[in-house]
RNA sequence: GGGAGUAUAGCUCAGCUGGGAGAGCAUCUGCCUUACAAGCAGAGGGUCAUAGGUUCGAUCCCUAUUACUCCCACCA
């Protein structure tokens, strides 16, 4: 082994094994329980970013652990067809490379083009995961649009059609004008932007009276069909029933009274645009007002819009104003801020539009999805993400699916030639059911990805077929994804496997937060400051990176990506190494195995006691999903108690000649360092795999049914208090010597008085480590003061002072500035335990436990402080 | 207009069921001590946002306030 690490020497390969040896592949085992977790999958649209490798990380963790706790566990990978995202960004590129539009290639040819683009991307996404190390079962790699999905699509929708859960209908809908297609109320981003509010005299006809209306959207007046005011609005009640004048184009339009209109805001009176606003749209429903529509599907104004004809939405709107300025219909203008709507994926303004287009019912479908919930068979973690989802579902309106684009799964709707009648089918119909046509044409549009998504859990299984690998991984057990896609994604999973399996597809879900930059902002490609995975595990390494990740934060919080958070997971991952390869280079291919004839020291007694705790709240830990907090125990656990104190605790024995004595620790070693591979494996894969191989017995690989089981029957109290204080004490020692500049190559006796014969006789027998770790020359005891040269500084731990006379190199006025600075710190403690156990309430109300523990404080500290202020004394006169 | 989150060391963040505040980085001091300078040893640094309340006891629970962030929402 290298002595650095350098983990580009073995990722890739170990990747490769992992693959050739199948480690991932999961296959139905009904000796075994499963463990199913399928990946979101990601968009075909580009390369992964930094949010993904979190996403996949905190997966990996899970999937990895239960794998060697022994489960069958399914990771199932894939892509996501991504519809308008990919369209988008296929046409983009094809117009700048050649200057083709979509209607320029034809339906055909862009779909062959989409598919070379899946094909590219596709490919590039699987290496990025794999860099990664995401333990991912790839022979059943899926793909939204491949034929399974696309088979379980179209069943749906003729399902849910049958069952009166899809309707046609004619509804106003977002529409984008640049993707030109509808939107659902989902994609729909809102942001609050400054507008005007435009005031406009309407005149009322046959009267000299005019209607002030203001309206933030001047140019939607030429598709008024109506003027409505409060049925209670006194101004304006003589005016209901009766009929006013649209400016500029003579219009006649009724003035009505509903209920909707608030007296309050703006002048009271609204202009009813039913075609282009949804309020609007309901209110035209209840009195049966006309709708207009005035927009070509670019947004630009059509023939119904008489000289504005051709105009762009906003142009119009200017022009709109001036003409009625010009003609005096303008009262006022005012500064208005208003929330506008945007289209997710090109950020346009939506224009809202009466149009036919297919819809998912949603009433039906709202309810079970609360009820699991509410019942807990479905855990959102972190909890308060419950009430997102459930605010969302309660205010639901019906799902829009269908989606004026090419790149998706086409709906599966069939318009008979010769009379009005749609077949919902699977197949294309031979015969008309109404007039006995022949001739059908299927559907233009295409559904919304998100409606394939919904069917992920399920589908890639196999589903609407019952195969083994159904029943088996079916329903899975974690969904592990980001917060911004509960609304999108999640909620829709949940409905759409109630409905269609009439299970839960998944029992948990854990949500995780968004990745930023080191100063807060999203990372994204617009703004240039996206850091890009693989150059950090080029970098780095990915076990480093996936560590970072994992221990960054806690759930559903974002995390900020620095690099230096990295370094630091390298550098762990570098002492690991070095600390094995420590171990090893000093086995000497000798076979190890516990035989029940080993003598342990204190030492060994202490670290396998902490390894037993230890490795039970790692796996408590990561069963409650807290896996920052299993990444940080491990982290400590090797970083301190193994590499820091175990290891130069073994040396001595290692490098002895006491046969027995380095067999035994040289076992400990081995058996420690192996259960810490096997906890950290899931966080770092790569570099604990490649150790591993050079473990005694370690030819098989890491990945599978091998998690540390915590031995309960190592647990040591005694012993970890023991050891405890040979540690302070040499702590103490260290610190004592490090205040007065004492280099370490300067060794000392060290001379042992003890108030508690135990603690002395403690440190005594395990004066070795004294002498090893303290720089102590010989460790002695003795009975008196008196025995303990004038010229010797202390170190003082509860039971004993240890004394180490330095001669010459002692500067009193040091060591009393160094002892009043631990008499402080001793009367703060001391006078804060003697406050609590005279507080009546205290004594009487806390646990028993609490007070007995307080009480010996006091006693501890109250030694203590004595024992400092005798040294202060003595010190006194010398000085 | 509703709802949520965050506020802890100079920086980035942990802190599980209330019981003497932690890590990494940064800073200071001393060390090439035969696994590791991507290291070792030691040190400094915090009225846990503010004001109340509950409690014997609050960083943690409750109320209000402030600041920042986010989500949802058809008042034109």
């Amino acid at each position: 082994m290298q002595s650095k690490y350098n983990p580009k020497d073995f990722e890739d390969r170990i990747y490769a094994e992992w693959l050739e040896k199948k480690q991932f592949t999961a296959n139905v085992n009904p000796n075994k329980k499963p463990y199913t977790i399928v990946l979101p999958p990601p968009n075909i649209t580009g390369q992964l970013h930094m949010g993904h490798a979190l996403d996949q990380t905190l997966q990996d963790v899970l999937i990895r652990f239960k794998r060697l706790q022994g489960y069958e566990a399914l990771w199932l990978p894939g892509t996501d067809h991504a519809s308008i995202a990919t369209e988008v960004r296929v046409l983009k590129s094809i117009e700048e490379k050649e200057g083709l539009t979509k209607e320029n290639l034809g339906r055909d040819e862009f779909l062959r083009r989409a598919w070379q683009w899946r094909d590219e991307y596709g490919r590039i996404i699987v290496n990025q995961m794999q860099k990664l190390g995401s333990s991912c079962d790839w022979e059943k790699e899926r793909f939204t649009m491949d034929e399974g999905c696309n088979e379980a699509v179209t069943e749906v929708f003729v399902k849910l059609y049958e069952k009166g859960l899809i309707y046609r209908g004619n509804r106003l809908i977002n529409w984008c004008p640049d993707c030109k297609t509808t939107l659902s109320d989902a994609e729909v981003e809102h942001e609050e932007k400054p507008g005007h509010f435009w005031h406009i005299k309407y005149p009322v006809k046959d009267s000299d009276e005019f209607l002030e209306i203001a309206t933030t959207r001047p140019e939607t007046m030429i598709a008024d069909t109506g003027v409505a005011v409060n049925p209670n609005d006194e101004r304006y009640s003589h005016l209901v029933g009766k009929t006013c004048i649209l400016p500029l184009f003579g219009r006649e339009l009724p003035i009505i009274a509903d209920d909707y209109v608030d007296k309050d805001f703006g002048t009271g009176a609204l202009k009813v645009t039913p075609a282009h606003d949804p309020n609007d749209f309901e209110i035209g429903m209840r009195h049966n007002l006309k709708q207009i529509n005035i927009f070509n599907p670019d947004a630009t104004m059509n023939e119904y819009s008489g000289k504005y004809e051709g105009l762009d939405r906003f142009v119009c709107r200017k022009a709109i104003v001036k003409d009625l300025e010009a003609e005096g219909y303008l009262v006022q203008v005012k500064d208005h801020l208003h929330n506008v709507g945007m289209c997710y994926r090109c950020s346009t303004v939506i224009e809202p539009r009466v149009s036919d287009q297919w819809f998912v019912h949603m009433t039906p479908l709202v309810a079970p999805a609360l009820e699991v919930v509410k019942n807990e068979s479905l855990k959102i973690i972190p909890d308060r993400f419950t009430k997102v989802y459930n605010n969302w579902l309660e205010n639901i309106r019906d799902w829009c699916i269908s989606r004026q684009l090419w790149w998706g799964h086409r709906i599966p709707a069939y318009y008979c030639q010769s009379c009005p009648e749609i077949v919902v089918a699977v197949e294309m119909p031979d015969v008309c059911p109404s007039c006995g046509g022949i001739h059908f044409k299927q559907d233009d549009d295409v559904l919304d990805t998100w409606f394939s998504s919904a069917l992920w859990p399920f589908s890639t299984l196999g589903w609407p077929t019952k195969t083994p690998e159904f029943e088996y991984f079916y329903p899975t057990n974690v969904l592990v994804t980001g917060y911004d896609i509960i609304f999108f994604w999640v909620i829709r999973m949940v409905f759409s496997g109630l409905e269609l399996t009439g299970e839960l597809p998944f029992d948990h879900v854990f949500l995780h937060g968004l990745v930023r930059d080191a100063s807060g902002k999203k990372m994204s490609k617009s703004l240039g400051n996206g850091v890009d995975p693989l150059d950090v595990i080029d970098q780095y390494g990915a076990d480093a990176l996936r560590f970072m990740l994992a221990t960054g934060n806690s759930p559903g919080n974002d995390l900020k990506f620095q690099l230096e958070r990295v370094e630091n997971s390298r550098n762990f991952a570098n002492k690991l190494w070095n600390a094995s390869r420590f171990v090893i280079m000093g086995l000497d291919g000798v076979v190890l195995k516990f035989d029940g004839t080993e003598e342990f020291t204190l030492a060994d007694q202490w670290i396998m006691s902490k390894l037993s705790t230890v490795t039970d709240e790692i796996t408590t830990a990561l069963e409650k999903f807290e896996l920052g907090i299993a990444a940080t125990k491990i982290y400590e656990f090797t970083w301190n108690s193994y590499c820091d104190w175990y290891i130069e605790l073994a040396k001595k024995r290692l490098y002895g000649t006491d046969e027995k004595a380095k067999r035994t620790v040289q076992k400990i070693l081995v058996k420690v360092l192996k259960d810490i591979l096997r906890l950290l494996h899931p966080f770092m894969p790569f570099i604990t795999e490649e150790i591993w191989k050079f473990m005694p017995n370690g030819n098989n690989m890491l990945v599978r049914d091998d998690w540390p089981v915590s031995g309960t029957e190592w647990i040591n109290l005694e012993a970890e208090k023991n050891m405890e204080t040979v540690m302070e004490a040499i702590r103490n020692l260290r610190n004592v010597r490090a205040e007065m500049d004492v280099v370490p190559s300067r060794k000392a006796k060290c001379m042992i008085l003890a108030s508690d014969k135990a603690v002395g006789d403690l440190i005594l027998d395990q004066s070795e480590y004294l002498i090893t770790l303290a720089s102590c020359s010989e460790v002695s005891t003795v009975d008196s003061k008196d025995m303990i040269p004038e010229d010797a500084v202390s170190a003082v731990i509860y039971g004993a002072e240890l004394y180490l006379p330095l001669d010459d190199l002692i500067d009193y006025a040091k060591e009393m500035e160094r002892l009043v600075k631990e008499k402080n710190k001793l009367e703060k403690e001391v006078s804060r335990v003697v406050q609590k156990l005279g507080n009546d309430g205290f004594v009487s109300k806390a646990p028993a436990f609490l007070l007995e523990e307080e009480r010996q404080k006091k006693i501890k500290y109250e030694e203590l402080l004595d024992t400092i202020n005798n040294r202060i004394a003595s010190i006194a006169v010398k000085l």
